[in-house]
RNA sequence: GCCCCAGUGGCGGAAUCGGUAGACGCAGCAGACUCAAAAUCUGCCGUUCGCAAGGACGUGCCCGUUCGAGUCGGGCCUGGGGCACCA
């Protein structure tokens, strides 16, 4: 924007208009930094001593097209690079597609088109929309994760990780839909039915193919104090999320259960009528506190109950039906069924506790179950008083007075001095702690035990658009991989999506999966799942090291010089899950000899940028009369002057479908409804209050501002946005507005601004070169394509 | 439900150690210049009472610590992100 008009003619016309023509401007300097190739990034060799950086934005799910809240991230990467590169920077700064993914298939079935077509049309449209942008992205290293030349990598990788031990299979729960018999994704299951079917959501165990993350709990938590370049909110997430605690497993002994149990159990080895129950605990220390215990719903023990106990199975059935959202599961009430059996505290045999099955026990975490100490654990005490269970308070908070103090509907979460409580009494809730791990150890009732909340990481997903694993099952020599000289196992083209058709088309394609065993050489067949699409983005920061590699997925040198990334620029929505995975990874690929990372941290910095949002609009319903509507072009029926559609009603006189209706008869429609859909921004005149509907005067109503969404329609196309006002202004106006972490709305009176600021600099120069003219070699280097010229620009523009 | 983050004029925000709340900018309004417009320049710009001088209120809410709180402590409220199959 800054750089000089070496062009006369153009220069005098632009004077005259005295206005600033990005129409011209940015084509003309898009086209001279391709042509002159200044985005590409340096081989090691050819960087002569430059440092190198790797300037990294999260890369796009090609969903369809770019709208300028996707900008905001991919502009403050360019701005990294571009200020690195005038540092005299060795700079990589590239750009992909992470391509597999649901709404592709969700696109196929609704259209009738087919995911790779769909996938590879939109990220062909969004480059162009990026392209207009003036990115510094170097594109010869571009690629997808859909591509076979990346995903036969990814395959060759998982095989080594397998080979390592950091893959097994292993049952995991998941949501079914039983009417279109097909596993669905928890954003698909809405209140507790699934989303086209309608129908509720079962829950099904299926053998998942999982990768060990929790091999390296302990040194993806430690790792995290040195991450020192992190927002510390992330770093928190993440030491959250891994939850390492300390506590205490506890065996309770079983004092009696139901006949039929016993009856079913045999003589002599494991017995659910003779086992203790295992619970883990954080706080030992109230023990004596304790009023039950409580299993999760799909415990063994639960189910073997429901085995006999009709009720126990219509309780394990309900809770299903909550699918396997945790968040679903702790927000739906707390209801429980006692099991019928009876556990000996583990400090005195004589007293008894009931072992129930409660909805919010999770299955996933410890061993599945829990001892319930209400007077210390608002959810223990709110099923105690819901189930009329006994208890009594152990903890008693500093200043409170032991005769008195009385827990009803408030538990007393915090430390204190324990009390009604035997050999604990007097002692901190820290020292009881110990003290009551040291007991159950000597009564061989527990021990002192660490708790992960890290779980490992299930990778299979029964979809079409995923990277295949590359497994076969063989009847006589069980699952045995691929071997490599077979890579890739490439997805078949010819499937299809008709929702009639349930389940994963891999798995109903006719031929695709029937092979040979390589091992035995007999029939068998492939693995028809695929992988999770974070395993396509736990390593293409990588992949992008040496992006064309085709016998290897980057060579290992040029991997080591370029990594980690120097800035990692994302949003905020992905601190905890993709960052972790990738984070695993390069562990991963680390220790299986691809890579050359001690630290196995493939992002030195991080940057989590706000959002762009914007105001929602929605249409007020109401009807409209015939002259204020007529038929667009596309036949559709729209408020005149606008693209808003409307409903025509069906007329009076004929009870039939509108669809066939004759041209004259179309034409009688008396009535229109305007259903409250929501509109786009220009759409809408917000100019005026209430803001109306452009061009009319029917009122809008104005939602919340929000994330600009597909779904909510409150977005600002980039194309349209550029051509009226230029890359520049959309970059200055998200650059500029707001501080980079925090969210900024996307305002009328913003691109004013930023129009303003963009005409200002621009007639600046302008004036400067008129009173001042050229000045000659300093101002145009000779050498005008070289990177002294370059340089010279992204410094104007880096300023 | 659990974990994390954010709340200050019309808007983005500033106030680095607890010491004049609203720097700076955007938008808006008024004026100058201009045939006119754009650009530019000047002024006004938290709410409220007042002719004015000036006063009162004011940093999501409540309570506390302090001579003094946007800032520190406790308790809330609202909005946003995540919760392992959206990416």
């Amino acid at each position: 924007m800054l750089s000089c008009i070496n062009d006369n003619a153009t220069r005098q016309r632009w004077v005259n208009m005295s206005r600033y023509n990005h129409r011209e401007v940015e084509p003309k300097w898009r086209g001279r930094w391709a042509a002159a190739n200044i985005d590409r990034a340096l081989a090691p060799e050819e960087a002569r001593g430059k440092p190198k950086a790797y300037i990294l934005e999260m890369f796009p799910y090609p969903s369809g097209r770019i709208h300028v809240g996707h900008s905001r991230n991919y502009t403050m990467g360019d701005v990294i690079a571009r200020f690195r590169r005038a540092n005299g920077y060795n700079v990589l700064h590239p750009m992909g597609w992470d391509a597999f993914g649901l709404p592709a298939e969700n696109a196929a079935m609704e259209r009738g088109i087919h995911p790779k077509g769909w996938t590879y049309d939109n990220i062909a449209a969004m480059r162009e929309q990026l392209k207009l942008l003036g990115l510094a992205i170097d594109w010869s290293r571009e690629f997808a994760t859909c591509d076979a030349s990346y995903y036969k990598h990814q395959q060759a990788m998982f095989l080594a990780f397998w080979r390592k031990g950091l893959v097994y299979r292993k049952k995991q729960k998941v949501n079914w839909d039983p009417v279109d018999n097909t596993v669905l994704a928890n954003e698909q299951v809405v209140d507790g039915k699934g989303w086209r079917s309608g129908a509720p959501v079962e829950t099904r165990e299926l053998e998942q193919w999982m990768f060990k993350v929790t091999a390296y709990a302990d040194d993806l938590l430690a790792a995290i104090g040195g991450l020192d370049k992190w927002p510390d909110k992330v770093r928190l997430m993440q030491s959250n999320w891994i939850g390492k605690s300390q506590g205490a497993k506890i065996w309770w002994d079983i004092a009696s259960v139901p006949e039929e149990l016993r009856a079913m159990s045999p003589a002599t080895g494991q017995s659910h009528a003779r086992d203790p129950i295992e619970v883990f605990t954080t706080r030992p220390d109230t023990l004596f506190g304790a009023s039950f215990l409580a299993l999760a719903p799909d415990h063994p023990l639960t189910k073997t109950i429901a085995g006999f106990r009709p009720d126990v199975a219509k309780f394990i059935a309900d809770c299903a039906t909550l699918g396997t959202s945790e968040a679903d599961i702790e927000k739906a009430e707390k209801v429980g069924i006692d099991l019928g059996i009876r556990v000996k505290h583990p400090f005195d045999p004589t007293w008894e506790l009931p072992v129930w099955a409660a909805n919010f026990v999770l299955s996933t975490y410890g061993s599945g179950a829990i001892f319930g100490s209400p007077a210390g654990d608002q959810r223990d005490l709110d099923f105690a008083n819901k189930y009329k269970l006994p208890f009594k308070p152990v903890v008693l908070p500093h200043g409170a007075d032991a005769a008195t103090h009385a827990i009803t509907d408030e538990a007393f979460t915090g430390e204190g001095v324990i009390y009604n409580s035997h050999f604990l009494d007097g002692l901190s809730t820290k020292d009881a702690i110990a003290r009551a791990i040291d007991e159950l150890v000597k009564r061989e009732a527990g021990e002192a035990t660490t708790q992960w909340r890290l779980r490992d990481w299930g990778v299979s997903r029964q979809r079409y658009w995923g990277c295949p694993i590359p497994a076969i099952h063989c009847a006589k020599c069980g699952v045995v991989p691929v071997p490599e000289k077979d890579l890739p196992i490439q997805l078949p083209e010819d499937v299809t999506f008709e929702r009639d058709k349930p389940g994963n088309p891999l798995d109903r394609h006719p031929t695709w999966k029937h092979t040979k065993c390589p091992t035995c050489g007999g029939a068998a067949t492939r693995e028809t799942d695929t992988l999770d699409t974070f395993v396509d983005s736990s390593w293409y920061f990588a992949r992008f090291t040496d992006a064309q590699n085709e016998t290897a997925p980057f060579d290992k040198k040029l991997a080591s010089y370029w990594l980690p990334v120097d800035q990692y620029v994302g949003g905020v929505e992905h601190a905890v899950l993709h960052l972790l995975y990738a984070r695993f990874f390069t562990r991963a690929m680390r220790d299986c000899g691809y890579l050359d990372l001690p630290s196995g941290e493939p992002f030195a910095s991080l940057f989590t940028q706000g959002m762009v949002v914007h105001e929602t609009y929605r249409a007020t319903r109401q009807v409209l009369k015939p002259p204020s509507v007529h038929q667009d072009q596309r036949g559709k029926w729209v408020i005149r002057g606008t693209t808003v559609e409307v409903t025509p009603s069906t007329p009076a006189a004929w009870g039939g479908d509108p669809a066939d209706v004759d041209r004259a008869q179309r034409d009688a429609f008396k009535e229109f409804k305007l259903p409250p859909t929501w509109l786009t921004p220009d759409q809408v005149d917000s100019s005026s209050r209430p803001p109306v509907i452009m061009g009319t005067d029917i009122p809008v109503s104005v939602g919340p501002i929000e994330k600009m969404s597909k779904s909510k329609k409150n977005v600002v196309d980039l194309d349209a946005f550029v051509t009226d006002f230029g890359a520049d202004v959309a970059r200055w106006f998200v650059l500029s507005d707001s501080p980079p972490e925090r969210d900024v709305e996307w305002t009328a009176s913003g691109v004013k601004g930023a129009w303003n600021f963009v005409q200002r600099v621009w007639s600046l120069t302008e004036d400067h070169v008129e009173k001042f003219g050229k000045q000659g070699g300093s101002a145009s280097p000779p050498a005008a394509v070289g990177a002294a010229h370059a340089l010279r620009q992204l410094t104007h523009r880096t300023i």
